[in-house]
DNA sequence: CGAGATTATCGACACAGTGTCGAATTTAAT
DNA sequence: ATTAAATTCGACACTGTGTCGATAATCTCG
């Protein structure tokens, strides 16, 4: 069942293949796809055999979930910096998250990538998925508080436009135009932003 | 390699069965979820056996990939039918639109799910899915022009504003608030299309 | 140092799921 | 009724995941 973490704390020198593993998935996923990527090539790539990776891991998909869990943790503390910037207007603010965003993209494409793709079969990915995109709507709904919307319209409006910007991302980081689509998405949150 | 489709047209009783492995695979992806839909359980449903099933389709995607094109045409259908409004103002237009969507995610769910999830990784149900949202990405393309926008920007506009629709429809279909996501989504078509 | 525990590694196995083959059975058509 | 095509399925080969127990490396501290 694969529910058993042989290795709970453990702070000898295993931690480095621990590493390694993280390590060799997300290069891996830099070339390959999620599908052909097996636990044998993953092993391989850190220089062990198949069943040792199993005692750093309780499964294929514990590794997945650690590695999406680490960039998420980057994505979060990026985000959280960029969140303050209430000195300029709410629809330039609005700009600067989906800029930044992009560059997240540009930067950690093929995890979040895997996040993404992985969200609906791995639970625990979709947690971590969600609950970083609903932080950034929460981060936006005060921005859009900011511009004058009131009542619950702000939130439901900032989590669509996340999810916009989410998903435009996402192909674009498949197909490269990352900037052209960074603008599209901003212009819309401008337009959500500004219209009556 | 599964590529070899052993029966091209034969129009004898097997048809039925053929529609039966669809109708199963439909069935089960209801209650179910993708992942442990197998090619046993479906062929079950269908009352023949595991290796009969592959009489009929060339392998598993092939099975999920008719399923998808199959929901896919009626989708296609119906959006022809009401893209054509042009009576009413462009908002209003784009509004229809969206709650047809809504209407179709409503009915159609648990395919139109799988379609999602199966796109990254079965390039034929992409294919399928990417060319639905850019037939109606086109058609609400022609819904901006007439509300005064030019340019390239209309373009790029109505196609995010699609995948924003696509998925915040996609997370409301799971979790069933599919009639408040949809008002969300006509909001933001309706502050893109009348903003400055 | 060196015996005992802890950490780490791996070969071999069990299991589940996909796809293939060829032989047997059913169905249709002359 | 005979022949050909359509349909069915058991048995097999293959790939990939996860488990087990035995072995080897490393650490601990008396």
């Amino acid at each position: 069942m694969a529910t058993t973490r042989k290795r709970r704390d453990a702070p000898r020198k295993g931690d480095l293949r621990e590493q390694a593993i993280l390590d060799t998935a997300e290069a891996l996923l830099e070339r390959e796809h999620v599908e052909p990527m097996t636990v044998e090539t993953i092993a391989k790539g850190a220089g062990i055999s198949r069943a040792s990776l199993y005692f750093y891991f309780g499964s294929k998909q514990d590794v997945l979930t650690a590695l999406v869990a680490r960039t998420v943790a980057v994505l979060d503390e990026d985000a959280r910096t960029a969140s303050v910037a209430t000195d300029s207007a709410p629809a330039e603010t609005a700009r600067a998250a989906v800029l930044l965003t992009a560059k997240m993209w540009r930067e950690h494409g093929p995890v979040m990538r895997a996040a993404v793709e992985l969200s609906p079969t791995v639970p625990e990915i979709a947690r971590l998925w969600n609950g970083t995109v609903d932080r950034y709507a929460e981060a936006m709904t005060t921005v859009l508080r900011r511009a004058g919307l009131r009542g619950d319209e702000p939130a439901a409006l900032a989590r669509a436009l996340c999810w916009m910007t989410e998903r435009v991302l996402y192909h674009a980081s498949r197909t490269g135009d990352l900037a052209a689509a960074a603008e599209t998405c901003a212009e819309i949150w401008r337009r959500t932003i500004t219209a009556a």
